[in-house]
DNA sequence: CTGATATGACTTGTATGGTAGCCATACTAG
DNA sequence: CTAGTATGGCTACCATACAAGTCATATCAG
């Protein structure tokens, strides 16, 4: 089934590059906003049909997604959006701090540009409007490029991607909590502690700051494995 | 162009899986071991002519070659095995170490089982008798189990799937050494040391052996970088 | 001889047809 | 009524046909 909301991304969208690449970019951001449910069947002429393309494109944009463990597909028996489960999240929350506690040393070891920590000062503050205003979908947005700024200035673009690909299962369940159990002012002074520390290049308090960030989520999942223990595959049973 | 050892590897190749999945891990171990040279154009037609299949799955091997980071797909252009370069081995392995370090502490926290103790003491057990023989593929077959059984053992599958994604880079610069720079007896202490620790629950000494044996390819990659300046292609300019 | 242009042989991208396998349902034998 | 089986509709997978872009080469005008 196609929501209007799944067609408005599909709208939205610009074509850049491939059908395929289209698909793969809408189909990912309609599995993390919860437009698919988990568990859901796709089938590749469904969403073709849907959108007015092949198969062919589609199909490929769900082994793209199950690679990224956002859909299973199993032969001969069809496409599932894969459940949340509170191991998942965890095992890609331990990748994503292992990498990203890294980068931090990383970038208070080596120095960042000034262009870049103007950058990530420039991302604060805008995040500080949007916790002020209660924008969360915009802060979201403006958390990943702060994140994403910060991998690429110090020059880690291969931990960049490779956070990208394991955030997804993250974002899911973040998605899921909106209002965030964490307050977003507190989020928006752990990223400027982060900044902080690297700008003076003190690499255990960059370490301990982009540390006690990833941690984060520690402490509201089990409110929210419980609060959705319906979502939750492992929960229940 | 279809070398002899290309097609031994398409044979041996166990039909475990699609011709899609079965074509993805042929190519990969080809450009990995050097078969397909840096640069090199391939095709989807060449390719399916050479193995006797269609075009469609190939392409589909070839999306997630791209995707792995040893391809470059350009449309409508061609593909090409992507050059090594210092760079790429440096971010590859800068992931690399991040997670399988914090595998390790985490698997000292944690403890593992007798089980998988046994497994690794005998990996390592292996390793030896091939080090003393100098049987160099064995043995990086039987490093490669060690890792997965290490990461696996203390419940980090994703972690093991992103390391095995980034290991790709590295694996093709180990191939162009052989016999390593590094004796193959020192990797197995290393080895040795990383378990030793991870059984006493040694959390700070997991993380040092564990440390000190993910820097090892940063002592032997200038030298190589000299040696096989035609290789890589940020040496000679 | 030089330079612009058309052409044709490539490439990957997309569309579509056909195949094999899974599964629920209906049906049939006991 | 129950257990086994046939069947029809679904799926992803693979093969093939077509479309569209790139680039080297040949051709032709100046």
């Amino acid at each position: 089934m196609l929501t209007p909301a799944i067609a408005e991304l599909w709208e939205q969208d610009g074509t850049g590059g491939s059908v395929r690449q289209r698909l793969y970019r809408v189909l990912r951001l309609a599995i993390i906003r919860m437009q698919f449910a988990p568990g859901q069947a796709l089938s590749e002429k469904e969403i073709s049909d849907a959108f007015a393309v092949s198969r062919q494109p589609v199909r490929e944009a769900f082994i793209r997604l199950s690679e990224a463990g956002l859909v299973e597909v199993k032969p001969q028996r069809g496409t599932y959006v894969v459940g949340i489960s509170q191991k998942s999240v965890l095992e890609a929350r331990f990748v994503r701090e292992a990498i990203e506690v890294a980068v931090s040393i990383s970038a208070a070891e080596q120095g960042v540009s000034p262009r870049v920590l103007d950058e990530l000062r420039d991302l604060i503050e805008r995040q500080l409007r949007c916790a002020h205003g209660g924008q969360y979908d915009q802060f979201f947005i403006l958390d990943e490029a702060f994140h994403r700024v910060l991998s690429l200035g110090a020059g880690h673009e291969t931990a960049w991607r490779v956070t990208e690909e394991v955030k997804a299962q993250l974002d899911r369940v973040r998605y899921l909590s909106v209002p965030d159990t964490t307050p977003l002012e507190k989020l928006v002074q752990q990223h400027a502690d982060i900044v902080d520390a690297i700008e003076r290049q003190d690499v255990e308090q960059a370490r301990q700051a982009m540390y006690v960030h990833q941690r984060e989520i520690l402490i509201s999942l089990p409110q929210m494995v419980q609060r959705f223990s319906s979502i939750f595959e492992d929960a229940d049973h």
